[in-house]
DNA sequence: TTATATTTGCAACATAATTGCATTAAAATG
DNA sequence: CATTTTAATGCAATTATGTTGCAAATATAA
């Protein structure tokens, strides 16, 4: 815990991935936040310190190698946040539910809540399961009382 | 359900809507599908029938009014259905299953699947669930065997 | 230090979505 | 039934979003 950038190299050259600046940046950022973060939020932080098209490749490496996820809001945009330990590049551990404030907009990754088990019609076959929950984060719903 | 486009009309007037050929279009071919269809199906469909901004009003319209509900899929791709007799305009009780297969790429409303209940940390209150499961139909899992 | 392989940034392109406005069409009115 | 009012459509222009090819730059291996 003590260097957090030399941390974040590791995890790079452990996926066979060179430690480069805009690499090194997204992960500052997703670190720093506790919750998943928006494509276009990134790109307005990171500014002109990388190119757009350079923010979608890394984002895309992160998420084959698994160290990020994407979660979709209720609006179809892309949210990212960094996978915790158990998530690997190709069984991809990520199905918790997911949060999303509908005052702040958040999305919050709820590690410890686990979607439940689905009976679904005959013929089906669940592979994957994605829940999202909207309402308010316990943020919001202090500052409204 | 002798006269399909009577009932369409009635429904459009019931919600103060205009009884135009865009919109009676748009609910023959939502009602005629047995899965979610998605924008770009729609308008391909709709051809030179209605202009694309015209498309994107009509499916605005009819979720605000709670003649549809927006589902998307895990592209982001927003799809739509026609919702059944439960749904209102401002209680939307869109909270069933829906069922994205990898295969065909069709969206199914589990209507009997109910997302059960959820506990989440304290604070945090759940105002809607939506839950995409994703896998192979019943259709496209026969074809595979 | 040099060679190599990857990654970046730019430019061009493609696609998707939104807005303003003039025209058209539907329903309300007398 | 003619006319007025209101809503909806289509077009053009604009903005946002995502993708591709390629040359230049940079990180690592040799």
């Amino acid at each position: 815990m003590e260097n957090k950038t030399a941390r974040f190299e590791k995890l790079l050259v452990k996926n066979g991935l060179k430690r480069t600046a805009p690499r090194l940046q997204v992960l500052e950022i997703l670190s720093g936040r506790d919750s998943a973060t928006s494509q276009p939020y990134l790109e307005q932080v990171m500014g002109k310190n990388a190119d757009r098209v350079t923010l979608y490749r890394v984002l895309q490496a992160f998420e084959e190698k698994g160290i990020i996820h994407k979660v979709l809001d209720q609006q179809g945009t892309a949210n990212y946040a960094i996978c915790s330990d158990g998530c690997s590049a190709h069984e991809h551990h990520d199905e918790h539910v997911h949060f999303n404030c509908d005052n702040c907009h958040k999305i919050y990754c709820l590690d410890t809540v686990k979607i439940p088990a689905l009976k679904v019609p005959a013929g089906f076959k669940v592979e994957h399961l994605n829940l999202i929950a909207t309402g308010l984060c316990a943020s919001c719903s202090d500052k409204v009382n």
